[in-house]
DNA sequence: GTAAAAACTTCAAGTACTTTAAGTCAACGG
DNA sequence: CCGTTGACTTAAAGTACTTGAAGTTTTTAC
């Protein structure tokens, strides 16, 4: 390796393009504490996010795509620093994220059939398909009796 | 109950659950006028949700998927640009959610891959177990590059 | 039947960003 | 050196839901 460090770091703009978070979410975490204060630059006040900011962002973004509320990436990221000895915490609020991601993909399937439905009923209606249109409707209907075993 | 009649109506729930905007939101859509008021049961107070309402609330939440403001959906509704006479462009807009779905489903899979990654690593860490948190914290940030394009 | 549980109602307050306003700082052309 | 362009800053207001409380109604279970 060369040298000391290659002390890589990311403007504001580039951390929302390598997370995929909006930069105006990035301060909003910070402000709301879920992340640490980001560093400054010597003479400005501007945002200077290392290697370790951006591991720590990339795992924030992905938590949040599972829908996690701030309360809880702020334990989580809290924790994190604890390292193993908050590890049946992290694993409880990491299976709540797992179950709340298998709902989702239920109804994602059955909002898939829906949508099928959908089209083939305009289709239909658009050519004065009325027998079809009867049966599609009500197709639409039997499948929200599919929703009710869901639970 | 006799067959003398089959209402084709939907609850609240029915309506959220195969529209897939949550029943709080078909509520606020109406107190902010994106839809007419809904009718409601004779005795009671609840929503009655017809297939009209439910033709026209598919299309609101194609829309509300897209990312249109409240505004716009609230101008395009009125427009009548969702009514029957609109059967073009009520599949156009259904075949980019049968879309959107698909990439919604996969990129869950990917979550729940990421989830239960983190979960294994949480229990390495606990166990101690170095080799394998190295590998796990390899293949989350694997997954990570997964993530980034998508959104 | 009656009684508990589940689902619905309104309204107010909370959450999670997002946008806007007003200003600072750094780089480039003239 | 000076002006302008553009990225950054904070703080406050705005948006789009979401949740909680308190009270009906409908369903379920005995």
């Amino acid at each position: 390796m060369t040298a000391t460090s290659s002390p890589h770091t990311y403007t504001i703009k580039e951390a929302a393009a390598l997370t995929g978070l909006p930069a105006s979410t990035l301060r909003y975490y910070e402000s709301v504490g879920v992340i640490a204060p980001v560093g400054r630059g010597e003479t400005s006040m501007h945002r200077v996010y290392t290697d370790g900011d951006m591991n720590l962002l990339v795992g924030v973004a992905c938590l949040a795509a599972t829908g996690m509320s701030v309360s809880d990436m702020r334990r989580y990221v809290a924790n994190g620093a604890l390292g193993a000895a908050a590890a049946d915490e992290q694993i409880q609020l990491l299976e709540e994220r797992a179950e709340r991601l298998a709902a989702e993909a239920r109804l994602i399937k059955i909002r898939q059939q829906y949508v099928k439905i959908k089209i083939e009923f305009w289709r239909a209606t658009a050519a004065g398909d009325d027998t079809e249109v009867a049966r599609l409707t009500a197709a639409a209907r039997d499948l929200a009796q599919k929703i009710k075993p869901v639970k």
